[in-house]
RNA sequence: GGCCCCUUCGUCUAGUGGUCCAGGACGUCAGGUUCUCAUCCUGAAGAUCGCGGGUUCGACUCCCGCAGGGGUCACCA
């Protein structure tokens, strides 16, 4: 373990696609490697053929890419230690069992999968643990790959380190003869990670929570393969809504790349992600890729699961909102705008998204946010029916003040200069309040129940289109 | 049921014996910024640190017990 390179990998199986708790799993080794200098694996762990899903595969490595958590070796791209896909490394789990079997450390399982079953039964009833080898032949049959092939195991207590949950330890009667091969000749993950991480040089298993009650097992085996175990990593689950139960697929959780078509940011995911349960000991609440490389540690990581909370997501990447240069922003956009946008100009979107930058969230809530930029919207009467100062006046005083209002903008120039002064002395000549008369002037030429400020919005407008829909209230009044 | 892990404001968290009758952030509420929405600013409410015992001059921090929650006990990962 003396100053071997660091080297993590990510070993999802291709069965669906990666939730928030899966990519944070991916998030912290890629961290830790990228920290060290090191490399970030992608391996697939494809040992179920039943649970396979096709396009899988295409979907897992899409999210990492996605994110910006590129791996340096994988089933894609190749490496040294290959190959980076369990099923075409089954003549390395055939040397290794052979190994075992060699040393008597491995050995047929002779039951059918209904004596097994009866045994797991019996086991419940009497609601202890089931141990299969408490049923461990006396003389088991030589193993010609049609049996599932059984770790002999040697209980004994472990105590162990993990770089997350700290010291701990367990009894010998969690050890169990877990199955190494599967009948259908597939090794079982228990078996084929402790062969692939050994043979891929890995330093750092970073895993969730549901591993921790079988690392015992799995040290008895490195102990039985005569090989050194990686430093192990435990991360404790991202909770669901109901702040109990971990987050999965089932209960509706969302594909990483759904944020991102909802339009989140790859930077706040991965801010977000990371700060759900890692800190770094200050005040700091967001983090850039970089400064994550830089301070992240697994020693910080919580111990205990976090619920995953959307309104924090969207404050945050809110937050990053802002701070974009424009022209970045714009550049993040471009697939987010209503279709009307298309027969816009990039500078007049890009003058729009100016005005809707800081109260943009997430770059799905574009059109509604920016469509009166681009669409007529039909008088919409209840705007001012319910609005608190105007639905006081009589539709008379309305239309007077529009009309006063029309002319006056008719002689500007429509920059945002021009169109303020104008608007102030106009409030002056009619003694009237903003609320008023801005409003009066804002729903007539957006029809909208919100828009940025007033000379702002009539500036990116322009002449034509703000007299054109003052002139459509005025005859609707 | 056995074994293992976890437990600070609604949420994410700071906190490693005294500086904590517990700090920050999100959210909420109130006020301010020439109209709306948002931003921004200010302020407020919000955790007897799961409960009960110890140890100590002193405990959120150490020890013990309990409770609650979670994980696991597959030829799934």
């Amino acid at each position: 373990m003396e100053n071997k390179p660091v080297r993590t990998r990510f070993a999802p199986s291709p069965t669906g696609y990666l939730h928030v708790g899966g990519i944070r799993t991916a998030l912290f080794a890629w961290l830790v490697a990228r920290q060290a200098g090191g490399k970030f694996i992608l391996r697939f762990e494809d040992t179920d053929k039943k649970r396979e899903v096709a396009g899988a595969r295409e979907h897992l490595i899409l999210s990492l890419k996605s994110l910006g958590l590129t791996y340096d070796e994988g089933p894609d791209i190749g490496g040294p230690l290959g190959p980076y896909t369990q099923s075409e490394r089954l003549t390395h789990y055939q040397t290794w069992a052979e190994k075992l079997v060699a040393a008597g450390r491995a050995y047929a399982d002779p039951y059918t999968p209904e004596e097994v079953e009866a045994f797991r039964q019996e086991a419940r009833t009497k609601k202890q643990p089931f141990l299969f080898r408490n049923h461990r032949p006396e003389n088991p049959p030589a193993w010609d790959g049609t049996k599932p092939l059984r770790f002999k195991s040697d209980p004994k207590p472990y105590q162990w380190h993990d770089e997350v949950m700290g010291d701990l330890h367990s009894g010998p009667e969690v050890i169990d003869d877990f199955v190494l091969i599967k009948s259908d000749g597939y090794p079982t993950y228990n078996f084929a990670h402790v062969v692939d991480d050994y043979e891929m040089e890995i330093t750092h298993i970073i895993r969730g929570q549901e591993f921790i009650a079988s690392q015992p097992n799995y040290l008895n085996l490195y102990e039985a393969l005569e090989i050194e175990r990686p430093l192990i990593a435990t991360m404790p689950h991202i909770l669901g809504p109901d702040g109990k139960k971990k987050l999965s697929k089932r209960d509706g959780a969302k594909d990483v790349l759904d944020y991102l078509r909802d339009g989140f940011l790859p930077e706040t995911l991965i801010s977000f992600i990371a700060t759900l349960g890692w800190n770094d000991g200050t005040e700091q609440e967001i983090f850039s890729r970089e400064e994550l490389i830089e301070k992240f540690s697994l020693g910080r990581v919580q111990k205990s699961g976090a619920k995953f909370d959307e309104q924090r997501l969207l404050w945050m990447n809110g937050v990053r909102i802002r701070e974009m240069p424009l022209g970045d922003l714009y550049e993040h956009t471009k697939d987010f705008w209503q279709e009307e946008a298309e027969q816009s100009s990039d500078d007049y979107k890009k003058q729009v998204l100016s005005l809707v930058q800081e109260r943009l969230k997430y770059f799905g809530e574009l059109p509604q946010l920016t469509q009166f930029f681009f669409t007529d919207l039909p008088v919409n009467p209840e705007l001012w029916q319910t609005h608190k100062q105007l639905k006081k006046l009589e539709p008379s005083e309305i239309k007077s003040l529009l009309e006063q209002a029309k002319a006056t903008i008719a002689d500007s120039d429509f920059s945002t200069d021009d169109l303020t002064s104008r608007l102030n002395s106009l409030l002056e000549t009619t003694g009237q309040k903003p609320a008023v008369l801005f409003s009066i002037i804002r729903i007539a030429t957006t029809q909208a129940p919100a828009s940025p400020g007033l000379a702002d919005t009539l500036h990116v407008l322009g002449k034509e289109t703000s007299l054109r829909r003052i002139d459509a209230m005025l005859a609707a009044l």
